[in-house]
DNA sequence: TAGACATTCAACCATTTGGTTGACGATCCC
DNA sequence: GGGATCGTCAACCAAATGGTTGAATGTCTA
């Protein structure tokens, strides 16, 4: 099943496919634009994307030679719900939205 | 790095883990109770439990020979808050955010 | 004190993971 | 057509993962 939680933690839990995800929150990415900034070969981010395909938080287009890749952050909400069980989350947490705006200040740059 | 997003993701990546977070939802757990709706061995849930306490999922207190397992929902917050910055999806961290702004105008730290 | 109980340690094993390299099938463009 | 570009495939490798078993450590209790 493509939205388990097993393959969606699983994906997030590595640095790299984050990375990915971040980039594609800005706009869809081809293959090769996705690996620019990493230093390990396009085979490995072909992989880590698959990865991220099967569990649904990315999708995958051919268009020409160029195969585009597009975030699918809804795969994330079955996860989030989950995790949203378990808090009750302290109601204000000053350390958490700190990090929450910066990571949308470093994701939404004007 | 105990809370890194890498150790939690990957902590709450196992069906296992995720069962005995559960479990622990409702009440503290000594190992042995832990273990004992699964068919795996007592040291393999010992493992699991140590991969939970450094992700920083639960905590443990030993208390006379018996080990208490104990539920800390917060780690999950850095997790959480991350995912949060790809939706739009849960209403319920808006809230939370909007009050975080209330009470961060009010209070004005530094 | 002896035994039972609670838990971890240590060694081991099979499988998965994240990476490499080189060859390959498409596709674009001159 | 032919060369450059885009991306995946296949084979391989080292390290991590999730499991096992048996011995070891600590603690309670009869």
């Amino acid at each position: 099943m493509a939205n388990s939680l097993d393959t969606i933690f699983a994906a997030l839990a590595d640095p790299t496919r984050r990375a990915i995800l971040s980039m594609l929150l800005e706009d869809d990415m081809a293959v090769t634009d996705v690996a620019e900034p990493f230093e390990i070969s396009l085979a490995a981010i072909s992989k880590h994307l698959m990865i991220l395909t099967r569990a649904g938080l990315i999708t995958q287009e051919k268009r020409g030679r160029v195969k585009w890749c597009k975030l699918e952050p809804d795969a994330m909400k079955n996860a989030s719900v989950w995790m949203q069980g378990f808090g009750q989350f302290e109601p204000v947490n000053l350390d958490a939205f700190e990090r929450f705006l910066e990571t949308e200040l470093d994701s939404t740059p004007e």
